[in-house]
DNA sequence: TGTTGGCACTCTCAACTTTCGAGTGCTAAT
DNA sequence: ATTAGCACTCGAAAGTTGAGAGTGCCAACA
């Protein structure tokens, strides 16, 4: 077990580690407050925490830096769980209306939103749970050419203009109208079959193909709009933390999250909207991040869709405030397009942090 | 006037920097065959080229580094232009047909694409020329939800389902849509005024607004559509570049590009779509970009449409292959996409280069 | 038994010095 | 006009030194 004392003095230590980006020595902690000892009561203590597994020394004279396991323990348990003081709270109420009043939030919003909150990279994600065709529409404009609209579930919109090679007349484009209407829609993307299609082109008495342009137009938008998209953005931020001045490896974290960050986890793995999750350094499962952080918030997207909003940077990160600005950010996504269960503001205080279940770790 | 020798140097100075980032000595120029005398007479020829302009020295003991002059020299008259491989040239085929097939183009593919291929940053942009609108439909779902349907001049269709507080029976719709197909269409945005609005309202009877919701879209619709758009990717690929070991280096120049690129010329005043423009170091207008190069290429994206591709990197830049690639990617982006009176292949041999016209010169 | 002041020790970082070599400019010979 | 040769310059890399921060441990103390 850890003393009450130790739990303290790992507490300075990570908090002013995070502040300064240098290994932290006995004095200086000593100095901080909080703490009624001397400086030589403390250096013992913090060998004994390098013992246990918190802390870690660079080299024998310098200071501690706390490790993963340290940070851990600080996210768990010991960091004061942040609000967010009322500017901050009301500078950002006052982006997600400006967003999200033109367009629906996309996802690349979302995660422009994230990092310029936080000022570290940030990346969002979306899967949209199962779409299906709602509603079904032909709109004939000449002989050569039509337009087709799909109403999916959850109010989304498609629609596509078709040119065609040969000419069509209105009746056939009547008769495909219905039978879609009648057999493409409330189904699922891989309900939609050859023998389908097949079966919808003779009831209509399509001998142009019509039918199969169509279909496929269909099984391209279910696709897309079941395909999770991923999005991130402010990678530059990253070049501003002091352990990405070397170029190197700045430049291999960068490649790898721009190559698509498969960093987080499914937002379906998720629990509470509610929860931020924090992965710290070795937690994570990319290489590419061994020494890197990641805080994760979901929020409702409306109709069954759960978006993911992540943050990276290094281990030295402010888990604290970032974890409140993104369960801030997420809450008010979830609020404005979510189903509304959503409690309204100043929930940020019961914020739940976590990530340490034994499935994460190695 | 240069000599033709002298010339011969720069250009072998060019390349040679080109190549390793490194100054270049007069030893290195004489070795490199292609000049048949000794490293003394080239070390008259580099002395008397720093005096031109053309050349300067990091410090008194070091070779030879080309100023923005020389690149621009080196750029107009001396480089040689560079065919592509064949390999290189089925390669980004292969790609275009791959990207353009699924869906049409979007910005954020091509600058990915040209990223990609350069290994440099890029951006693409488009300026969509005054789109208006082509046909306009309704579509009833039930008495409180409808779709409006418009397709734009240039095959674009948008698409949008609207919920309203209120009922509204299928005959309104009928009489508005016939409204908005007569008077709303081929007509600019800025034509739809308020008194258009009001007019229209009251033609069809329409007491609760539905109006305003649709003429609102529309203008929303157009407003986007001449919005011309940028994306940049590839920002990453920067920090492999020597010149931006420096993080803080980095860090400016991909924060201004990341903030919105407004680097590039727009589209209309690019000439020939088979140009391409090379803006060297202090000749860019942004201060950010005073020692870095831009290369742009524009293309024709159909339906009046101009697009844009540029790479930014260092003035130290592989300006052959770089333009190449740029001119390539247009012209098969032209090709797939533009009215198609662009000549088939094989065509890049005949590159032009511009850039340095008196305008865009201090 | 836990806490504290003191002290010798360790190790990094920054500043300074030295060395090395690439590259130059100049001169005299061809 | 070209070239070989040579003294010179200057920066980068390697080596040297000193200061300071921080430690571990011990002996004294509550």
């Amino acid at each position: 077990m850890i003393s009450e004392r130790k739990k303290k003095i790992l507490a300075a230590v990570v908090d002013e580690y995070i502040r300064t980006a240098e290994p932290v020595g006995s004095k200086a902690i000593a100095q901080s407050g909080a703490l009624h000892c001397s400086s030589a009561t403390i250096r013992n203590e913090l060998a004994e925490l390098v013992a246990m597994g918190y802390l870690e020394q660079p080299h024998t004279s310098a200071g501690r830096v706390p490790t993963p396991m340290g940070y851990r323990m600080y996210v768990n348990e010991l960091m004061e769980k942040q609000k967010l003081s009322l500017e901050e709270a009301e500078d950002m109420n006052r982006r997600l209306e400006a967003k999200l009043r033109e367009l629906d939030a996309t996802i690349s919003d979302v995660s422009r939103l994230a990092s310029q909150m936080t000022d570290y990279p940030a990346l969002a994600l979306t899967s949209r749970a199962a779409a299906t065709v709602k509603r079904f529409d032909l709109i004939y404009v000449d002989a050569n050419t039509f337009i087709i609209v799909l109403m999916l579930s959850g109010s989304t919109v498609k629609s596509k203009l078709v040119h065609l090679p040969v000419s069509v007349d209105q009746s056939l484009m009547q008769r495909l109208s219905s039978l879609f209407n009648a057999s493409f829609t409330n189904i699922a993307e891989d309900q939609i079959t050859p023998l389908l299609i097949r079966s919808t082109e003779r009831a209509a008495d399509d001998t142009m193909g019509v039918t199969s342009v169509i279909s496929a137009f269909v099984i391209e938008t279910l696709t897309e709009a079941n395909t999770p998209s991923a999005f991130i953005s402010g990678e530059n931020r990253l070049l501003s933390q002091p352990e990405f001045r070397d170029p190197d490896k700045a430049h291999k974290l960068m490649s790898y999250l721009s190559g698509g960050g498969y960093i987080l986890p499914s937002p379906e793995g998720m629990g509470d909207p509610s929860e931020v999750r924090v992965l710290i350094g070795p937690e994570n499962v990319a290489e590419e991040l061994k020494d890197s952080s990641v805080i994760i918030a979901s929020y409702d997207a409306g109709d069954n869709t759960r978006g993911l909003i992540g943050v990276v940077g290094p281990t030295r990160m402010d888990y604290s405030a970032v974890a409140a600005k993104l369960q801030f950010l997420a809450a008010g996504l979830s609020r404005r397009l979510g189903g509304g269960e959503v409690p309204p503001e100043g929930m940020h205080n019961k914020l739940i942090i976590k990530g340490d279940d034994p499935n994460e770790r190695g």
